[in-house]
DNA sequence: CGGGAATAGTCCTAGTTCGTACTACTTGTC
DNA sequence: GACAAGTAGTACGAACTAGGACTATTCCCG
């Protein structure tokens, strides 16, 4: 971003880099495992559950539905998840893990654990509470202002032609 | 990540629910410009300099070599961006905007900075340091850990028969 | 000055990502 | 019970992503 004189692009420079740091930090421990970062991070999920939707599935490991779809495909072309029809709901479907799915599940994803944790060895608690409101307090404006701006565009023109959801 | 016990999960999903929010407020606005979000880093990293290499580029951007190949070839093929020898080192290209490119970066650099700048309206400038400071000793946990398990696999024997691979 | 190590970019593969359009099913309303 | 509106998941296209193999060039050391 060259060199923005605004001083929120240090902290926004800050914040990718921040993440980036924390991928590849994790995603090196992942690869070893054979899995991918989204699909370590449905086996995780979907472990010591019975099962979980798409939907579910999406909410939880922030995937969303399209790249999902792919995910669970090679996850089942490997037979490590299954996808189950859902008793209440025709859309819905449950996807569970396979036995093999299950104890890929339980040996991977304590070792993860401890390879994430070798990072916070020596951070006190107070230390990471503190961090964890720091960060949601940036998220609330992020997403204020992404509200926001997309009630700006509706007003603009951007909404003349769409249907447009009733005040 | 299920319910993992451990404390840093929490800062960590904050961490990526965090990111997460400020690539979809960001990209809303850049996608309305018709260039992705790394082009437009690109184009941004570009305006007010002579030129970039592609490795300054990605230093920059965090952009790595491969997917910039790609991305500088998509630009270069709407005649924002050119690529140039670099006098000094044949193995280097400089990347340089064009006046297409130039005249673009002028149009919506300032728009973008803008939109940013709404989301932090209200935060007073300490704030936004503290913030940074957070992030930055963060990341170099992230870092430090990183580097500490690359040696402990060098140690273990990763190294000994160089080409292993998963299945 | 010659040869080995390092560096810059490209190419390739596999996978993720998003948005949009689409089908199938459900739910609320009359 | 039919119909409109909403929801779940899939299909598809374009782009980004990392990593590793490869080529060309430069740099370092003897």
């Amino acid at each position: 971003m060259a060199e923005a004189d605004a001083k929120f692009m240090r902290t926004l420079r800050e914040l990718a880099r921040c993440y980036q740091a924390f991928e590849s930090f994790s995603e090196a421990h992942i690869r070893a495992t054979g899995l991918t970062s989204a699909q370590f991070d449905i086996i995780a999920t979907l472990g010591n559950t019975r099962g979980l939707s798409f939907k579910d599935l999406g909410e939880r490991t922030l995937i969303t539905k399209g790249t999902l779809t792919g995910v669970i495909d090679r996850l089942e072309a490997r037979e490590l998840v299954r996808r189950t029809e859902c008793p209440h709901d025709g859309r819905s479907q449950i996807v569970v893990l396979t036995s093999a799915g299950e104890k890929l599940f339980r040996r991977i994803f304590p070792a993860h654990m401890a390879h994430l944790s070798s990072a916070f060895a020596a951070v006190p608690e107070t230390q990471l509470l503190h961090t964890e409101l720091t960060l949601r307090r940036l998220r609330e404006l992020f997403e204020a202002a992404h509200e926001l701006s997309l009630e700006e565009a509706e007003m603009t023109g951007a909404a003349r032609s769409r249907p447009r959801r009733a005040a």
